[in-house]
DNA sequence: GAGTGGTCTAGACCACACG
DNA sequence: GTGTGGTCTAGACCACTCG
């Protein structure tokens, strides 16, 4: 006749449906946990881990003693996987190539804030297919110091973006996407004109024991990274 | 002399610490969460917390009989908001300014998606100014007939964005970024030469009842997105 | 001070997936 | 079948914050 027991994705679907029902009006205080749990028929914890995670996609704002209130312009957040490249190629259902451009040695570049106190870095230049055309030229450097083996691996078959993500833990960093013109060489590379309109991914990236590496992915023209909200 | 109980944070610390010193090898198994909860000494709810996020995060896999493992390739995961332009002008410091440039009804271009069956749609366009200056465009129809009040609202100091925000429960929807070279008529508008690279993101929103919007945002050149991961 | 969310615990049962 | 994660419950204590 009955669910036996409320799951707290039942909980959350009926607060839910409330806010867009408007029962719980924007800028108005709901209920707190217990009266929910009762009203419901369900322990607190599951009404507390219902609501919890409305809160953390921005549907809900909660404070203690404050209560949990429907946020007048509720902050949306979207989520999207930074993948491989080769994973991004292939989820795209096109064959992935792979093709080092060069690899060598060089003192940090004033503008790159990877740069370690002293040391060299790696700088890699690869250009990533898709069935064969340009897809994605990887612009890197690598701080040696920090990412112990990097300078055994080749990356000939092997993408840094791939080596790096497999042997080395990371901790954090920043992602920036913006738009650019293809300066020549990138356009020649990626064989469009120049000046082309290019997607464009930047990457800086520290492990415990700092900076690993800045990466910057040129995207042939087209590209277009997409994710459900 | 020693904390009474572990936090779920504190068994989510130690659980990473052991990640990335490699203790819990990429591909190996980690103990089952009573082991943990037993070695650590706390309740499996809490090591279920703990290791739970860190699966969200794609820092662990977890399958039921199959165990918690370290992925080879970890798949990272980065959050954005999906601010209010208004917001995102003034989170950079700068002072937010708006003007409506045409609000029309209008039969559904057959490209965009959002057409309902047979109404017809309004049809906005309005440009986001950043100190002044043109931030952003935003180029958007909008169904009728779920979005209701939208006939009266003008729009003329409150953003389409906005007043969606605030009015409308929506359900879901894609987001995409790209680049593209600015048409004529936009890069007079966002005050730029004429191919400049945009960048834009393109927004379908969907409601209960149906498509509710569907909306491309084109930034003025330099404009870049940023997340922490 | 007191109300509310945040979390822990111990025990229980369930669901899924692997052999 | 059996092992593992997924979740619920009831009770408890704590931490933050509002008045």
């Amino acid at each position: 006749m009955m669910a036996s027991t409320l799951t707290w994705q039942m909980v959350q679907a009926e607060a839910l449906r409330r806010i867009r029902a408007r029962d719980w009006a924007p800028g108005a205080r709901i209920p707190d946990e217990e009266d929910l749990a009762r009203e419901l028929g369900c322990a607190r914890a599951t009404v507390n881990r219902a609501l919890r995670e409305l809160a953390a996609a921005g549907l809900l704002e909660r404070r203690r003693k404050g209560g949990t209130r429907v946020p007048l312009t509720p902050v949306r957040k979207a989520t999207f996987e930074i993948a491989i490249i080769r994973h991004d190629i292939e989820a795209r259902g096109l064959s992935a190539g792979y093709r080092l451009l060069s690899r060598h040695l060089a003192p940090a570049p004033p503008e790159i804030a990877v740069r370690t106190g002293n040391g060299d870095l790696l700088h890699i230049r690869a250009l990533h297919l898709a069935d064969g055309k340009p897809f994605c030229l990887e612009t890197r450097w690598i701080a040696i110091a920090n990412a112990p083996g990097v300078q055994e691996a080749d990356f000939a078959t092997l993408s840094a973006n791939e080596w790096l993500v497999r042997n080395i833990a990371f901790v954090g960093g920043e992602i920036a996407f913006g738009a650019e013109a293809a300066p020549p060489q990138v356009a020649a590379l990626l064989g469009c004109p120049e000046g082309s309109a290019v997607f464009e991914i930047t990457r800086e990236t520290i492990s415990p024991g700092g900076p690993i590496t800045s990466a910057v992915l040129t995207y042939a023209p087209g590209y277009r990274m997409r994710t459900l909200i």
